[in-house]
Parts: C-alpha cells; sequence; structure tokens
DNA sequence: AGCACGCCGACT
DNA sequence: GTCGGCGTGCTC
C-alpha cells in the first residue's frame, strides 16, 4: 500500500492522505502512530486510518515521516468507535481522536534551536545572545522552554531571532518522546556465586569490609525471604549507597533494570466469595436469565442493597469464561477504598481508568489494556475510550449520574449510552445498574429494549430511613436550622451516631450587596454576579475564572454598608457551630475537598468517628458510605426543584432517594427535610419512598411537554462577541432548520441563561425529535444549517457548538 | 485548531 | 513609511 489516511489531531473532520515511503510499505498497519507534518511547520502524531493505493488528484500528498511503533496502539475496533462518537455527536474525528487518547502519546512539535557551523564573533553579541550561544556549546539542541531558565521570556524570541539573522542558529523542529516507562533498578548475586564454594571463599575476602559484608549477608536474607528480586533501592535504605556501589563494583552483586509499573503494587491476596443473601441471589439468577433475553438489563436496586457484590459476581463468572469486564463508575465514586477492595477481590488483573491518573500512568494502562492484561477495568466515563478487547460484560453503576455526560470537552458524549456500541461490537452484555435511574432507561424498559431486574429488599433488610418535612414558613432556631432538626441531631449525638447535613450551593452562592445602594459587584467579562469566597477574601467569578480582591467600599456608590449574602456551607457550619459547639464538625465542598488526599482523609476520619456532624454539597450524596449516620438534614430543599432545565425534578427525586439512603445503613435511619413548599406532591412520594410513582409523574410530564425520554434533543449553542452578529447567525440558522422542523419541535433561538460568558455572546436553539425516529435527518438539516451560514464569510467566526443528548 | 496572508489604523 | 491588529482561508 502506498498511501495512508491518517488522523490528526486537531478539531477537523475527516482524515488526510499521506505517501508512504518505499522502507516503511511493509511496516505501517492500520491504528499506528505515524508522524506527519501538517500545514506550514508542525509535526503532529496521527493515527493511521486506512491504507490503500488512490492517490489523490486534486492534491499533492506528503510523505510519512516515521511510525512510532511497529504495532498499532488503537485497534480497528476502537477506530470505529471514533468514527461513530463523531457522527453520533456530530464533533470532528480529530477531537474525538484528542480527547480519547492519552496525551504523553500524542507526541507535541517543540521548536528547537541548534547552532549552524558559522564561526562565532563574540564580540557582535549582547549579552542574552551570548548567554543563548555558551548554552548551545554545552548542549547541541535545546528548545525555547528550556531557555526559559536562563532569560527572561520577554528576551526570548528577539534574541533567537536577532541570532537567527546573523546565521548563527538554525531552527528545528524535533519530536520528543514524553513518554518514558520507569525503570527499576534490582541487584542480583553475581551468578558466579550460585556455587557455594566461592560464595564461601568470597566471604572471607571480604572479610575486611565489615559493612559491605553485612550488606551482602543481608541481601542473601532478604532474597530468601522474598524469593524475588530485590530493589536495589530497599537495599540501599538499610545499607547506604556507597557500601551498595562497592559491592557492585567488587562484582559481588550485579545490577539489571526493569520496567515496572507505575500503579501500585498490591499483595496477591484473594479473598474469598462472599454469601449472597437469598434475595440477592434471586436477582443474581433474574439478571442471568434476563441477558439470555436482552443484551441490556436495568438493575433497580435499593440503596444498601448490596448491588456491588452482585457486580463482583457477574464479573467472577465473566473471568471463568474467559471475558473481561468494564466496571464504569462516576468519577466521584472511585476512591483508594473502593480500588483496594476489587484489587483484593480480582487480584493484580484490574486496571483502573480515571482523570485523577498522572499521563504515565494513563500510557501505561492504556499498554496493558491492548496487551489484554486486565481481567477487569474500572473506571470513569472516559475509560470507554480504551483499546479493550474480549469484553463479555459491561457495568454501567450509578447510571443515572450525570458524570457519564461529558460537558466542557467535545466530544460531548454519554458514556451510560455509547456502552451500547461497544457492547454490540463485543457481544458484550451491558448492567446498568441504580438505586434511581433515569428516565430514559426506565424507558426503555418500557419498550422491551432492556430487561429490567429489581432488588427491594435493603441488605441484612434494613428497613428504609423515615422521612420527614419540615416547614421553613414556620419560623426556624437560626436562619438554616429549624427547631425539629435542632432536636433531631441532638438526638442522634446523644446517640453517639453521626449526622450528615446536605445543603445545594446551587441558587445560594454566596454574594456581596450593598445596603445603600443594592449594587452587587458584576464580572466584568461575563453576565453574573461575582461570588464571595471567604478564605482569600476575594470575588470570583465561576465561569471565567476572573478574581477580584474584596472591596473596601461599594464600588457603584462608594459606602462601607457592604453585606455578604447568600447561603454557603460555610455559614451553615456556623450555625451548627453555635447550637453544637462541642461537637466534631467537618465541611465536604469543593473548596475543602481541593487538597490532596482530602477525600481519604475525609473518609476515614467519618469512619473513625471523629466527625459527628458533616455538612456538605452533592458531593455527599455520592460515594459515602457509613454505617453510623443515623440522620440525614436537607437544609433548603426547594432550590431543587426550581433549576431551569427540564431535569430538574428528575434530578432531585434522584438527589434527595441517594441522600436519604446514607441514612441509617446499619439500623433505621431518619431524613428531615427542610422547605418552603412542604404540601409540593412531588415530596409525597420521596416521603412514601417510591421511586415508581415519581418515576410516573415524571414521565407524564415529559410526555407532555415533549422531552426525553420520549423525544431526543440536540442543542445548539451560538457563540460570538458580537451581540448582534451572534443573534443574526442563530436567526439564520433558526429559519433554515424551521423549513424542516415545525414548532413545537423546534425552541428559539433564546439568548443564552447567562447572556455572555467570557465576553462571548450566547443565544440556543433546541430542537427535539421524536426518539423512535432516525436522528439521521436532523443531524442533515443541522449539519447543511451551518454549513451555509459558515458560507456566509462574515458568519464565519460565529461558533456553534452542537450537543446531542444535553444534560 | 494553528498559522500565514493580507488589508487597515497608530506609531517611529 | 513600518508595526501590528484580526478577518479569511487552508491544511493531505
Amino acid at each position: 500500500m502506498e498511501f495512508a489516511n491518517v488522523i490528526i489531531p486537531l478539531s477537523l473532520d475527516g482524515v488526510f492522505t499521506y505517501h508512504i515511503p518505499k522502507e516503511l510499505q511493509n511496516h505501517i498497519q492500520i491504528g499506528q502512530r505515524v508522524v506527519v507534518s501538517f500545514g506550514e511547520k508542525k509535526l503532529y502524531t496521527a493515527i493511521v486510518e486506512s491504507l490503500h493505493n488512490k492517490n489523490p488528484e486534486l492534491y499533492k500528498t506528503k510523505e510519512i515521516y516515521s511510525i512510532l511503533e511497529d504495532y498499532p496502539l488503537v485497534t480497528q475496533k476502537l477506530i470505529e468507535f471514533w468514527k461513530w462518537i463523531a457522527e453520533y455527536y456530530m464533533c470532528p474525528l480529530g477531537d474525538v481522536y484528542r480527547n480519547a487518547f492519552p496525551t504523553a502519546l500524542k507526541l507535541e512539535s517543540e521548536t528547537f534551536i541548534r547552532k549552524t557551523s558559522q564561526n562565532i564573533s563574540w564580540e557582535d553579541l549582547d549579552e542574552k545572545e551570548t548567554f543563548v550561544m555558551q548554552n548551545l556549546e554545552i548542549k547541541t539542541s535545546i528548545n525555547l522552554k528550556e531557555i526559559e531558565a536562563f532569560l527572561a521570556k520577554k528576551y526570548i524570541i528577539p534574541s533567537i531571532k536577532s541570532l537567527y539573522e546573523k546565521k548563527l542558529i538554525e531552527l528545528d523542529e524535533q519530536i520528543i518522546e514524553k513518554y518514558k516507562p520507569k525503570k527499576i533498578t534490582y541487584v542480583k548475586l553475581n551468578p558466579i556465586f550460585e556455587n557455594s564454594e566461592i560464595f564461601q571463599k568470597a566471604l572471607v575476602d571480604i572479610n575486611r569490609a565489615e559493612k559491605q559484608r553485612e550488606a551482602l549477608l543481608l541481601f542473601i536474607k532478604m532474597q530468601q525471604q522474598r524469593a524475588t528480586f530485590i530493589q536495589k533501592k530497599m537495599l540501599v535504605e538499610q545499607s547506604s549507597p556507597s557500601v551498595v556501589k562497592s559491592l557492585i563494583e567488587k562484582k559481588y552483586l550485579q545490577e539489571f533494570q526493569l520496567q515496572k509499573d507505575r500503579l501500585e503494587e498490591y499483595d496477591d491476596h484473594i479473598e474469598d466469595s462472599y454469601k449472597l443473601s437469598s434475595a440477592q441471589s434471586e436477582v443474581l439468577n433474574e439478571i442471568e436469565n434476563q441477558f439470555q433475553i436482552y443484551s441490556t438489563v436495568l438493575l433497580h436496586g435499593v440503596t444498601s442493597s448490596g448491588k456491588t457484590e452482585l457486580y463482583f459476581q457477574l464479573i467472577e463468572k465473566q473471568i471463568l469464561n474467559s471475558r473481561n469486564s468494564l466496571f464504569l463508575l462516576p468519577e466521584i465514586s472511585i476512591t483508594t477504598q473502593l480500588v483496594t477492595k476489587i484489587k483484593k477481590r480480582f487480584g493484580d488483573e484490574v486496571g483502573v481508568y480515571h482523570s485523577k491518573l498522572s499521563q504515565n500512568e494513563r500510557v501505561e494502562v492504556w499498554k496493558n489494556t491492548l496487551d489484554n492484561k486486565y481481567k477487569v477495568i474500572i473506571g470513569a466515563r472516559s475509560s470507554i475510550f480504551l483499546p479493550l478487547y474480549n469484553i463479555g460484560l459491561i457495568i454501567v453503576d450509578e447510571e443515572h449520574d450525570s458524570s457519564y455526560k461529558q460537558t466542557e470537552i467535545k466530544p460531548f458524549y454519554q458514556a451510560r449510552d455509547c456502552v451500547q456500541i461497544l457492547a454490540r461490537q463485543n457481544d458484550a452484555k451491558v448492567l446498568l445498574g441504580s438505586a434511581t435511574p433515569s428516565m430514559e432507561s426506565f424507558y426503555n424498559c418500557e419498550q422491551g429494549k432492556f430487561g429490567l431486574v429489581e432488588l427491594k429488599e435493603r441488605f441484612g433488610n434494613i428497613k428504609l430511613p423515615e422521612i420527614e418535612m419540615v416547614s421553613l414558613c414556620k419560623p426556624t432556631l437560626t436562619p438554616n436550622i429549624s427547631y425539629r432538626l435542632q432536636e433531631e441531631i441532638h438526638q442522634c449525638l446523644t446517640d453517639k451516631k453521626q449526622v450528615i447535613l446536605f445543603h445545594n450551593r446551587r441558587g445560594f452562592s454566596p454574594i456581596l450587596e450593598c445596603n445603600n445602594c443594592g449594587h452587587s459587584p458584576t464580572c466584568p467579562n461575563c453576565d453574573v454576579t461575582l461570588t464571595y469566597h471567604k478564605v482569600s477574601s476575594t470575588l470570583r467569578c465561576h465561569y471565567c475564572g476572573y478574581i477580584m480582591a474584596f472591596p473596601n467600599s461599594c464600588p457603584s456608590c462608594h459606602s462601607h454598608a457592604l453585606e455578604t449574602k447568600g447561603i454557603g456551607t460555610q455559614q451553615i457550619e456556623e450555625e451548627v457551630k453555635h447550637l453544637f459547639p462541642d461537637a466534631k464538625i467537618a465541611r465536604m465542598d469543593v473548596d475543602t475537598m481541593k487538597r490532596k488526599h482530602a477525600y481519604e482523609i475525609l473518609f476515614e476520619n467519618m469512619a473513625l468517628k471523629e466527625i459527628d456532624i458533616l455538612i456538605g454539597t452533592q458531593m455527599v450524596t455520592k460515594g459515602l458510605d457509613f454505617e453510623e449516620v443515623q440522620l440525614v438534614g436537607i437544609i433548603r430543599s426547594d432550590s431543587l426543584l426550581n433549576l431551569p432545565n427540564f431535569r430538574a425534578e428528575e434530578k432531585a427525586l434522584q438527589l434527595l432517594t441517594q441522600v436519604s439512603g446514607r441514612a441509617g445503613r446499619r439500623k433505621e435511619g431518619k431524613v428531615l427535610i427542610q422547605t418552603f413548599d412542604p404540601e409540593n406532591p412531588f415530596y409525597f412520594f420521596i416521603k412514601e419512598n417510591n421511586y415508581h410513582l415519581a418515576k410516573e409523574g415524571i414521565l407524564r410530564e415529559r410526555k407532555e411537554y415533549l422531552y426525553p425520554p420520549y423525544f431526543r434533543l440536540i442543542e445548539l449553542t451560538f457563540k460570538h462577541k458580537n451581540n448582534e452578529k451572534v443573534k443574526k447567525a442563530a436567526n439564520i440558522v433558526g429559519d433554515y432548520l424551521k423549513n424542516y422542523i415545525q414548532e413545537p419541535l423546534i425552541l428559539g433561538p433564546e439568548e443564552g441563561l447567562i447572556p455572555r460568558i467570557n465576553n462571548q455572546f450566547i443565544y440556543k436553539i433546541l430542537l427535539k425529535y421524536t426518539a423512535t425516529k432516525s436522528t439521521k435527518n436532523s443531524k442533515k438539516y443541522i449539519k447543511e444549517a451551518i454549513s451555509k451560514l459558515h458560507s456566509l464569510s462574515s458568519f464565519r467566526s460565529v461558533k456553534i457548538d452542537v450537543d446531542v443528548d444535553p444534560s
């Protein structure tokens, strides 16, 4: 094959054709990493998408510079999957590659400079230029980043430019391999000492060097105890670097290096299978029966019903069948605890993949997955992009969780849905699990697409908590704590149990307000009020990151009557502290969880009962599993329902159900919901713990107002710094689409909820289409509309984001 | 996405 | 007269 179509890591659609040089023609394969030049001078790591012999006539092809490995890092299946994502989520293929592939494996081109053969006349150089040239005397080639170490940034470009003009240096595009597998140095006994006679003799010889003799004997002892390779580091720690060095120099010991995974080591201890309750066994059978009929089964299991154990048993069965499993969890749930638990159960053949891994760790997991080293891969949404092989089962735990949808970076995919494609590719089964399944999944069960299995009994048959509504219309003890809540907290503390107080931050961000003129400082770049951060005494914008110092006086009227308003977890903490001065109180929110290992520390403190009252945001609803929590208080439940999103009610239902599930995991617990609207029928179902009835109500509304799961959505977001321009652009696209799609299935264009972010004005169009119909037509119209708009040159700068199935 | 080219206004 | 703003168009 003479030509290769490759995928470039840029936001560009489609593939680009390159000529394959003769010497590479028999070595190139689909999925391999290759280095290509693209544009004027940039080099990129591209992925071979296909090979062919058709010489393109419309342009002349460049050559592939080199291949980076002699084997493909991306499987054909994975390329197919990337293409599906690109098409379904209406996003350039290059963006999928960029997002789905570890950064460390996408080499970056960096500008390097090197000395020319020109003679240097040092007296003609200024100080900075001399610096650069001196450095080039030592190192043959340096890149611009390295120059920053000895030259202030602003001088670099001018100096380089000047030297370049003097022909003393040349620019060089050079590719650096960023990923270097970490090598660990081990020591072993020189093989000649395997003969014990020689060894005895050596021990006599070494007698004069007491320390060395000690170290050598220590080494022998270590090797006997561990029956494995001994790390040089370990020997050095118990002896000293110089002693070990001498032993190596005298050839008693030999050094050697092995590539080592950077992931933590775990002992091989594998625990026995746990016993299932009769309800669990029944459900396990039921799931397996349903898998005979359906490729996807939804497991609706109340909180604390022991879903995890069921997952583990299903994974074990896959292992017995020599098939691998993919276990997806929301990012936040992948804690050290859980990973340890899984590794204990399944040994070392567990791959862990999530956003907290370093780039090197990601590469390692990627390569191990490719080499089929894992029987189980556990990870967050991005693990669907690993080069999976022989997958028999995909589990999506907490399938309702909104973090399965990627929102900030293209592609805006929903991992829970994408898994269906993976399952089809691998002929695998999908198990969606949740205590509070999404409306979509319930609907799919009703439509006969998914099987449904319910686990209604909490493990150990603990009763669901008692739920009580507390009206905030009546006077309260402190602004956020009612008399009832105070009473219950008190009772709980007396019983030596733990309390979780939940406060949803949305709509309650603390802001600064002038009591004189009513002014609140706003962001200069966005149409939002700045939020007040107590710790740093600053005002910040959550959208663009703008920070300003806490003002001395009102920026508008210069009065000093400034006051902070809105309720944050800090305020609640203060009130609780005031009411219970002796209680140990901890906060869990974005601010307190920033520190390294903050989660682990909090978990430990909760488990050790170092915390009596935990006050937190959304976070406390996920992954926390403590037996001693008896009371859960929801400070202000109303704002949950007032979010400007069609999913508000569903989210509130899920959140309240989940957070209630935190109460009384061992013994019966209690949940207090403080609200201004206790008569809202919504709370009736919550109180009855009747997820099904609540669900019915939500589904009825969704159907009536033409929302998912009955209708699917595509949201177009228009952004531009010129308000008039973006408004016009949105109207042009809207008008075009209205030829094909009638109201009420097309909404807008409307100004964004926040009309301006980062100095970009925002307009939105929402399209709906019947869930049963193919999406292809709608997508075709959208593409046409966008390309039509962009053919008008003055609108080319209007950015349009397409979000398929927005959340 | 980046980068060059090219056309206009603010400076030596 | 040149430097540099960003609008426009292309990249195999």
